[in-house]
DNA sequence: AATGAATGAGGGTTCATTCAT
DNA sequence: AATGAATGAACCCTCATTCAT
């Protein structure tokens, strides 16, 4: 995984220098430990329950040592946030734009794959974080919305609208239809952070039996009438 | 004025009656105007982010009232998520017993109704209260899931299974297709109460349009290939 | 300081007209019932922990009317230790002040029945509230020392001291030995609803006998050596 | 023994060794200068009427920081009380066991001066705080009477008893005969923490002369008539 | 006279944040 | 850089007291 891009004080990777050492090498992981473990925890039990001392305990700091790279627990979450897209979103984004052959084929290859491994990855988490925590700090609704859902949809509904174009696909309201998609993979995300930690749903176990079936229910479903697809 | 025998029942808001005076009265209103206040609070900023002493302003008392009513603000919680189900459900699934027809009629008819008005009304925040707040409060997960996820899953997996059965449908893992056909619903009730607020999505804005286009192409997806349907 | 006796708004025992009744009867007998329940559950969990409403319930009123009846909670206990004392504590003189015959026969006959009953009756209990609650409210010290503690010491004092005087006893410090008397049976009083409620104490379970044998030694220590006492 | 109580803060000089910096002292002293503040204010006020933020204060620290040496108010209570004892006790035990000479002797030399310590030492305090808190508190009653009552009876009772072995003293229930001894001497503490600070009595200004007195009185009382003791 | 719903100041406790070491 | 002791604002909840009925 890569581009940590805005990462805080950034504490450059440092040069190997003498001094270097595990111990530099620690410092440089910070960090990205921090972030883990505040991810982990901000999903599971809220932003306001979590305290900043169980991310330091959990990330194997003490409490002042998560002041040293985050100004604010505040900032923290948003750091957590900020990490968890772009660089997944953009790799999506490229084989898609790459791709040669029907939308059809697309959505049913690549696709699936993709989300399963968004959804098992600890990833998944944001979305429920998100959720929870966006009416209660604005700036991360446009964030989120600039650089994950947008995107997200342009994506998506770019697929489906050459599908309409090239004929393949039933002219719809694209981004009804992209929602149609995309909406019950988030929500699988979200499931599997919430409830479904509680009470498992046998049929949301498996991510990718569920999405492919979601997909080709879709896809039949945007098929012209008369298609043998 | 004349003849009052043959004025109607009497509107009279109020028999100020012994046992039932202003007093009395506001007594028995209060805990569901707490109810309310608290739901709105819960789903707008979360459980641990609200203040007790808010939920009893905005409910027009004070803070020591609330504590009349609820032995804590866990059991507000409690008691919020509580109320807001059953009677919808009941009434959902008495209408789907009574149906006579196809089964994609029953979907196509009174489902997309029916939900969108569950998306209209202020029901539809406990769901993102509830995936918010169902790890902490580990009772609210078994009490949910026995109260509203799996009678819900299983109207819908009913129809859907006697689709199967009549025919009308493709035979696939119903469980699956269930979900399909739900999750984006309950997505739909998530996001109005989080990112919708901040940044409305354009085609979820009418919510009865989008939940008639999702099931139409999960109806199409059903549908046994090579029929008209 | 003044009038002890008066207790607060002293519903006059009413007159038995036409309206008294039962309902009068109550009324009338309201203060005492709540002074009792007051004593009673200061004496047993202390001022501060004790709560208006409990002192209403243990008396079958509500909480508003103990109200009516004590400005505060704080008057209440200035009432509930005002109402237990001078009456035991006069008719106590009025029987030493008649007493005919030795000092020490005095001391050995009406003086270990008086305090044992003492003991017994739920007046011991003020002890144990005056030495826990003095300190926070001053005028209860200058009002407990004035008619309670002073006379009673006047009264031990007068006895020793004309056993003295006869030459009955050894001449000693006089306060110190009334204190010497009374003392313990302060504690004896303090002990049985302090320790004496969760670990009784064998030997002073009966009061009388402990009393006796305390006012023996004492009188056998008071006797002029060489004396067949 | 000493005094161990009653020092104030002791901003103790001490020396600024590697391990301990000023910042590590403050550290090991402020749980001992809070039990200090603790016990005064606790034993002046009792304990419900005593604020958290007024022991802190009187420790010179802040509110939270007593929450960082104890996990609550009552933890607290219990710490105080357990604090203020078994020491003093068991120095006690060891020099009764250790004499050698008359049972007589024993208690009209050490016994005084050892108890005159204790009720001028911060420690009477205990006393009134225990005597006003057992019934709140259960499992204080219990370990008192274990840890202090018992030893404290059994250490008298064991003079007095073979004192009636020995022939020094009359046959009488050794038991009781203890109390007759401990009692004041118990009610003298809490006097001192209670009346006796509004009402100071003149006659026990003095402990170790009214101690003195007292033990005087018993042990003629205990003596064998016809002794010249 | 009696009730008990309502109030709101007060107190126990937590926790984000700071800062001396 | 790292620690963790200390702080104090904030929050949950209680309870003495009032007052409309």
């Amino acid at each position: 995984m890569s581009d940590p891009s805005s990462l805080p004080p950034a504490p450059a990777p440092a040069d190997p220098g003498p001094t270097s050492s595990a111990h530099q090498r620690r410092k440089a992981e910070r960090p990205q430990e921090l972030l883990d473990a505040a991810l982990e925890l901000f999903v599971e039990k809220g932003f306001a329950a979590t305290r900043a001392e169980e991310v330091a305990k959990r990330a194997g700091v003490s409490k002042g040592t998560l002041y040293l790279y985050f100004q604010s627990k505040e900032e923290l979450l948003k750091a957590v946030i900020r990490e968890q897209l772009s660089s997944r979103i953009i790799a999506g984004a490229q084989v898609a734009a790459q791709h040669r052959g029907s939308c059809a084929e697309l959505l049913r290859s690549v696709f699936p794959t993709w989300w399963a491994d968004v959804v098992r990855s600890s990833s998944s988490g944001v979305f429920k974080l998100v959720v929870g925590e966006v009416r209660n700090f604005p700036d991360i609704a446009e964030f989120y919305q600039q650089e994950v859902v947008e995107p997200g949809l342009r994506l998506v509904s770019s697929i489906v609208s050459s599908g309409m174009e090239r004929g393949e696909f039933r002219a719809l309201p694209v981004d009804m239809v992209a929602h149609s998609i995309l909406l019950p993979l988030v929500m699988l995300c979200i499931h599997k952070h919430s409830l479904g930690v509680c009470c498992p749903a046998e049929s949301l176990m498996d991510p990718e039996a569920f999405i492919r079936l979601h997909i080709d229910l879709i896809l039949q479903g945007l098929a012209q009438p008369g298609d043998g697809a």
